[in-house]
DNA sequence: TGTATGACCCTGA
DNA sequence: CTCAGGGCCATAC
């Protein structure tokens, strides 16, 4: 049996839901979608994600804020790609938060957050 | 049935 | 900052 369908469709739903310009973590999506611990679902998911739903995958980083893709690959390259056109500036490869507090705590919680104005 | 792998995370030293 | 160790678990072989 493959992994639930349910649960994939939650976490294909939260990750639709990460608005433009802003990223979210993989242990982010989890704990969104209802699944606390499950980061590793959430990279899966994305794998196996149909390409008809076009999800932002380009938007979810790992908990450091970078991307997890090896460097030098061509997803890496693609995603970077795609975040910038999207304004998203990063700085000796993790996000620039611009935002006061970078506590790994709540990287999430200020990835999430409307930019500062 | 068992082992290995991986778009991960967190804590503690 | 790095590193180790444990957690998590669907898939592939």
């Amino acid at each position: 049996m493959s992994a639930d369908q349910r649960l994939l469709e939650r976490i294909w739903k939260a990750v639709a839901a990460i608005p433009p310009g802003r990223v979210a973590s993989y242990g982010g999506i989890a704990r969104r979608a209802g699944l606390p611990r499950r980061a590793r679902l959430v990279g899966h998911a994305l794998k196996v994600a149909p390409r008809s739903l076009d999800l932002p995958w380009h938007r979810v980083l790992n908990a450091r804020g970078a991307i997890s893709f090896p460097a030098g690959s061509a997803a890496h390259a693609e995603q970077r790609r795609r975040l910038a056109q999207e304004g998203v500036r990063f700085r000796n490869g993790r996000v620039d938060l611009a935002v006061n507090g970078t506590d790994v705590a709540d990287l999430d919680e200020l990835l999430w957050r409307p930019r500062p104005p």
